[in-house]
DNA sequence: CTAGGGTTAG
């Protein structure tokens, strides 16, 4: 070693320096060299504090292990090396290590100080609800005097009560505290949004206000939680105002909770401003910007905004890929899905629960429920979410049978207990499956059996598989017996089950409370007159017709696209414009051949107008969603699924015909519509002909 | 030498 660097070495003050550095560039390898001059300085001699730092370094660098022995080999610890260690594994979300270092000062006689006290509270936080640890830990504090007069103190403590969910102590706590200072209420504010009471954090904030005290940012982001909670975008916004004057709007922070704020409430451009003027950002705000976007039904912004960042430099985390693969579910994006998969491989995160949940929930959504699987049956644990994106995705392709056993699963593990979304999730796939006497006993007993409130989402499932039973009549009376009002998506379910039985009475009341309930909705009007014309009664579904014509409800068109080497494909009914549009045509007629030598025959009872039956079949076969698969049949490999999805409901005519095609080309065909999937293969659909 | 309240996700 060169002189200069020996004497400093040896100089106990020069390496607390060198220490502190490390501590400062957050840098395990400078901090590990400063340690390894503090293993040739060890001596009788050497300043007792030297191993405090120590202890301080490694905890403060989150390298536990380290920290540890070099508590350990303190000849003599002090308060000082105790509080370093405890504080450090607090901060680092590992209480227990914090909690038994407590303890252990405690058996050595050392006395905590008014800093070891607040870590000690941090690391009580997290003990589990109505622990008895945190209150021991408060009778210490109480004895040695620093509650409730200790502002740092008591903030800690007062935390800790609100997370361990304790607010009658929490509260009672922060009547007594002499010295209310904003940390003190911004305790009471963010664990009051974390609890889901948003109007009491904007009641703290003008408390803070009436006793003369200033926010600062960590009020401000409670404050715009709180808005988001509770979609006061009035407030908000108004709240924004004063913000930008205090000039909060520089911290990065609250630019962020600012986003999210107006992402929330609905207003992606203002978002999206927030964003644009922000002079620093961080991995959060682009984060959340994708959010706001994804939140609001614009997945592709979303999307493009993810490859912003990437292309920043901003590196894909756990929080940004979970997010984006919400939009890819959205998107029904499953190419973009699986990119995304193969990046959170790449980032090591895969196995973080959120981005493993966020994959089965992606996968199950875009008609990939092998790679769901994959996922799900990998992941090493699970929680609520994962278990209901894994159901809800044998739901999508109504697998009852498979969505019975993960629910079976789900509860034996007893660790997870199921919510609404669970059942949701198991009836729908207990109706879509046909599973009704099953669904219904779940329904019946989910009160009893789960303590789970059925809500309209309940009912909605349950008319939907009383319906597809057949079971009309039973699924009306549920209705109007039930508490809370019915909902559109109930009437509906009980319109579309009306029509596929032929209850075109029933089917009337259920289009007249759609009508009512949501007047433009051109669907509901296209279903009763297309019931109304199956059951032969031409003049009313004319009427109806009519009618729409009349208030201005136009029909969407249908229209129908397919992926194929990262282009999208669109096709509307009667298209000919495609470039590929002769070759789909040939294909079409070969297909036609083939189908009815077969015994295919057209279904075209839903064709409205006066029209020859040879002129409805050819109107039939230019459906977009025929279009769509015979351009994937142009363009993809043999044994490659073919993906379609439709924004209307599929077809009578080519729900049908697909059945009739995936048996003789012997493909799997899978087709997202507005409702649901339906996956055919050899000649039948996972539908089971009922959507 | 040691301390409290903060933004994003399924």
């Amino acid at each position: 070693m060169r002189p200069a660097a020996e004497a400093m070495a040896a100089d106990p003050q020069l390496l607390a320096a060198a220490v502190e550095a490390a501590i400062a560039s957050r840098s395990p390898r400078l901090g590990r060299a400063a340690h390894a001059r503090a293993l040739r300085l060890l001596s009788p001699d050497l300043p007792p504090f030297i191993c405090a730092h120590l202890v301080n370094l490694y905890s403060k660098l989150d390298l536990p292990d380290a920290a540890a022995s070099a508590l350990a080999s303190d000849p003599s610890p002090t308060v000082v090396s105790f509080t370093a260690f405890i504080s450090g594994a607090a901060q680092h979300a590992r209480p227990l290590p914090a909690l038994s270092a407590f303890a252990s000062m405690l058996r050595l006689g050392l006395r905590p100080n008014d800093f070891t006290f607040p870590s000690a509270f941090k690391a009580a936080a997290s003990a589990p609800p109505r622990s008895d640890i945190g209150p021991q830990i408060h009778a210490l504090a109480l004895r040695f005097g620093y509650l409730p007069v200790d502002p740092f103190v008591s903030c800690a403590a007062l935390d800790m009560y609100f997370k361990t969910g304790c607010l009658g102590l929490a509260r009672r706590l922060f009547e007594e505290m002499p010295n209310r200072n904003v940390v003190a209420w911004n305790a009471v504010m963010t664990n009051a949004v974390l609890d889901g009471r948003p109007f009491e954090t904007i009641q703290a904030y003008f408390g803070l206000r009436e006793a003369g005290g200033m926010p600062n940012v960590v009020s401000v982001c409670a404050f715009f939680n709180a808005c988001a909670g509770a979609m006061l975008l009035l407030l908000g916004d108004l709240f924004h105002g004063f913000v930008v004057k205090c000039g909060f709007h520089m911290d990065v922070s609250v630019s962020n909770a600012m986003i999210d704020f107006y992402g929330k409430c609905r207003c992606a451009e203002k978002a999206r401003m927030v964003f644009d003027a922000m002079r620093v950002r961080n991995s959060v705000s682009w984060c959340s910007m994708v959010v706001a976007y994804a939140h609001n039904g614009a997945e592709e912004d979303a999307f493009t905004v993810y490859l912003c960042a990437r292309s920043a430099g901003e590196e894909p985390t756990d929080f940004m890929v979970s997010s984006v693969l919400t939009t890819c579910a959205g998107l029904l994006g499953l190419d973009l899905g699986r990119a995304l998969h193969a990046v959170a491989v790449r980032s090591c995160i895969d196995s973080n629960i959120f981005v493993a949940s966020a994959l089965v929930d992606m996968y199950g959504k875009c008609g990939g429920v092998e790679d769901a699987e994959h996922v799900f049956f990998d992941m090493p644990q699970r929680n609520l979410v994962t278990w209901n994106a894994m159901i809800g995705g044998y739901a999508h392709i109504g697998d009852a049978m498979n969505a019975l056993a993960v629910f079976s699963d789900m509860i034996t593990s007893g660790k997870t207990a199921p919510n609404y979304i669970t059942l949701v999730n198991v009836i729908t796939a207990c109706s879509r499956g046909g599973f009704t006497k099953e669904g219904y006993e779940l329904f019946e007993t989910m009160r009893e059996r789960f303590g789970i409130e059925p809500r309209t989402e309940h009912y909605a499932c349950v008319v939907d598989l009383l319906g597809r039973a057949g079971m009309e009549e039973r699924a009306y009376e549920i209705i109007q017996r039930m508490p809370m009002g019915p909902s559109i998506s109930l009437w509906g379910a009980l319109l579309g089950a009306c029509k596929m039985h032929g209850k075109t009475e029933l089917g009337r009341i259920a289009a007249e409370k759609l009508f009512e309930l949501d007047p433009q909705d051109s669907g509901n009007h296209v279903l009763l007159s297309n019931m109304l014309a199956s059951a032969g009664r031409w003049a009313e579904a004319t009427y109806v017709r009519k009618e729409m014509k009349d208030f201005g409800i136009k029909k969407d068109p249908g229209c129908s696209w397919i992926t194929w080497k990262n282009a999208v494909h669109v096709f509307h009914a009667k298209d000919t414009k495609h470039e590929m549009n002769n070759e789909i045509r040939a294909l079409l007629a070969k297909l036609k051949k083939q189908m009815q030598a077969s015994g295919y025959m057209p279904d075209t009872q839903y064709s409205l107008y006066d029209l020859e039956e040879e002129e409805k079949e050819s109107e039939v076969f230019q459906h977009s969603e025929k279009l769509a698969l015979a351009f994937g049949l142009i363009h993809m490999p043999p044994g490659v699924p073919i993906r379609i999805t439709k924004n209307l409901r599929i077809c009578v005519d080519c729900h049908r015909a697909f059945k009739f095609i995936s048996g003789i080309v012997s493909r799997e065909i899978i087709v997202r519509d507005n409702n649901r999937f339906h996956h055919f293969k050899q000649y039948d659909c996972s539908c089971k002909d009922y959507w």
